[in-house]
DNA sequence: TTTGTAAATGAATTTTAATTCACCTAATTT
DNA sequence: AAATTAGGTGAATTAAAATTCATTTACAAA
């Protein structure tokens, strides 16, 4: 007897995504992935049933690593504008850090592997969470404009995303002069 | 003699646009593309070099297409505000009417098709010429915050990206609150 | 009208990539 | 340490999709 590598699954998995990033979800191949991750074909047929579902499996498991992220504690007895800027920070690095997560997700979306029931929304709307829940306390001590505040995670995250993205894209790192304008207009946009 | 029908380039390239934006650039078959544009398989080669082509085809038809569009005229003797205020909502509305073309070049981008010397930056940038143009006005009016106006774009635009996403995929229309509440965010965000 | 030519067609072919499987190997159990 | 069993391999197979091409129109010029 010889008992399944589960660090196998995460080599695969780990390996798709780096592929997935540099070639895009039409131009990975299964064989080319499995020669990537350094085992052979059929290897990948052993953990996973076929290629439909190594990319589903792929997305649930990045699902659960960002959700799991933006939750890391929040220091309390701070005032609630540093608590944003800290929230938001970590957002942004999350986005940066990880960039093969977003491109990804933003594939995926659109692929032909995704189906509506993959409970997309509700993981999204686990993972902005505590973004919420801090906005919604802002509006409670009237810092913040009272609005849906639905939209105003959007916005926040809209923000965000696009300079995570120009990070990437131009491969430079966000220079302290930078993030300060960006949380300036993040803060200046959503205070009452 | 029978001679090439122009239309039918358009035709096509509009149906690829289209199914795209369903199956993605990964599910978009030849033969499906052909039968959904009412014309032979072998029809769309006459047209079209190969499949590689005819998404390259795509791409520049696009990037022409939208460059025109946030050119559209902005009636002079108005407040930078409302200037800016109009641009955005254009460029907000622009992203709403067309999903297929942020659908499409999202994943152009991360797509096998795509090389780097397409000419993406250049098109970009003057796509956002506009909004830029007019933040550096506002700049020297002392009206806008005094900092790196590519910056002020990118956030600018992120936040009408992510907006115009939350509109596509919920399928309702941005009511006027909403748009007040977006541009107050917007404004007090860059605004000095 | 007739004729020449290029567009249009879609079944047949070729290409590419997914998946299988007969054989090998390494861990576990007795 | 032998036997057993499931993991690992990669060439062979199958499946899917791109592309071709012999044939059939439709148009334009003569």
């Amino acid at each position: 007897m010889r008992s399944k590598d589960e660090t196998k699954v995460q080599l695969i998995l780990g390996t798709a995504l780096k592929m997935i990033e540099r070639v895009g979800l039409a131009g990975l191949k299964m064989s080319d992935l499995a020669k990537e991750a350094g085992v052979a074909t059929g290897t990948v047929y052993i953990y996973f049933e076929d290629k439909n579902q190594l990319i589903r499996e792929l997305y649930l498991y990045l699902m659960h690593y960002n959700t799991a992220d933006l939750n890391q504690p929040i220091s309390e007895n701070e005032p609630l504008k540093i608590k944003i800027k800290k929230i938001a920070r970590n957002y942004l690095n999350n986005n940066i850090n990880n960039p093969e997560h977003g491109a990804f997700l933003e594939q995926y979306f659109r692929s032909p592997y995704f189906h509506e029931d993959d409970a997309t929304h509700q993981a999204e709307e686990l993972a902005l969470q505590p973004i919420y829940s801090l906005l919604v306390e802002g509006q409670r001590q009237s810092l913040i404009k009272d609005a849906d505040p639905e939209l105003l995670v959007t916005l926040v995250c809209g923000m965000l995303n696009e300079v995570a993205k120009v990070s990437i894209y131009t491969q430079k790192p966000i220079t302290p002069a930078e993030w300060e304008l960006t949380f300036s207009v993040l803060w200046d946009g959503i205070r009452s």
